[in-house]
DNA sequence: TGCCAGGCCGGGT
DNA sequence: ACCCGGCATGGC
């Protein structure tokens, strides 16, 4: 897998992920993101920027109805103004801060961010790396597509069974976490959509 | 103009 | 234990 970063890397270079200002950003930005285009979410976080709501305070204290409102580029917006509340309750039950949170054993502040409701692997991954900065590695569509289209993995094959495949391989470094994640997304963006099922010119071509 | 995007949940079989 | 519909906006 690490030749395969190499090869990423060297073609499209450092993505500069997440793109959000703090942590606390890339946390709502991870939720929001989920199944969405990440321009519709950009609107989103702007609207919550502008009126200087993206803050633990400001949102717990922002109604759920306002809060969806504000959210609705995003897509699924009643969906995920719920979800946003059930993550500040636990960062609420949590001490009420991100470093309270994040202060904790990685395996552990897993298994709380999959019990809430609206929270899955690939959105709890994505907190843990990008906004804990936790050397989890993130698996989503785009992971799951392009190892399948170059018969690296099955089409059956679970979350799990896709993380495994990276982290049994790479060094367990956060830095390279980060970007292998963001540039599986760069190639998939550009060279592996579902409606293009050729992906010409792919750089992983003879993989 | 229909298909797709950095998922996840809940109900039915 | 799977399978599937629902959730929703904006870009191409």
């Amino acid at each position: 897998m690490l030749d395969i970063y190499y090869i990423l890397f060297d073609r499209f270079g450092p993505q500069h992920w997440w793109p959000g200002d703090s942590p606390f950003e890339v946390m709502v930005g991870a939720l929001l993101t989920q199944n969405t285009n990440w321009s519709n979410v950009s609107r989103a976080i702007f609207n919550l920027k502008k009126e200087n709501l993206l803050s633990f305070d400001a949102l717990e204290a922002l109604p759920v109805e306002v809060l969806a409102e504000l959210i609705r580029p995003s897509g699924y917006y009643n969906m995920k103004a719920a979800r946003l509340k059930n993550l500040l309750a636990l960062i609420r039950e949590n001490g009420g801060t991100l470093e309270s949170l994040f202060n904790k054993d990685t395996a552990e502040l897993r298994e709380r961010f999959l019990a809430v409701n609206g929270i899955g692997p690939e959105t709890a991954d994505s907190i843990l790396l990008y906004a804990a900065e936790k050397p989890v590695f993130v698996v989503d569509a785009y992971t799951h597509r392009i190892l399948v289209r170059h018969g690296l993995i099955s089409e059956e094959a679970t979350y799990y069974e896709i993380q495994d495949l990276f982290t049994d391989t790479l060094p367990k470094d956060v830095s390279i976490y980060n970007e292998y994640h963001a540039l599986l997304v760069r190639l998939g963006k550009e060279f592996c959509k579902k409606s293009k099922p050729r992906c010409e010119g792919c750089p992983l071509e003879g993989y």
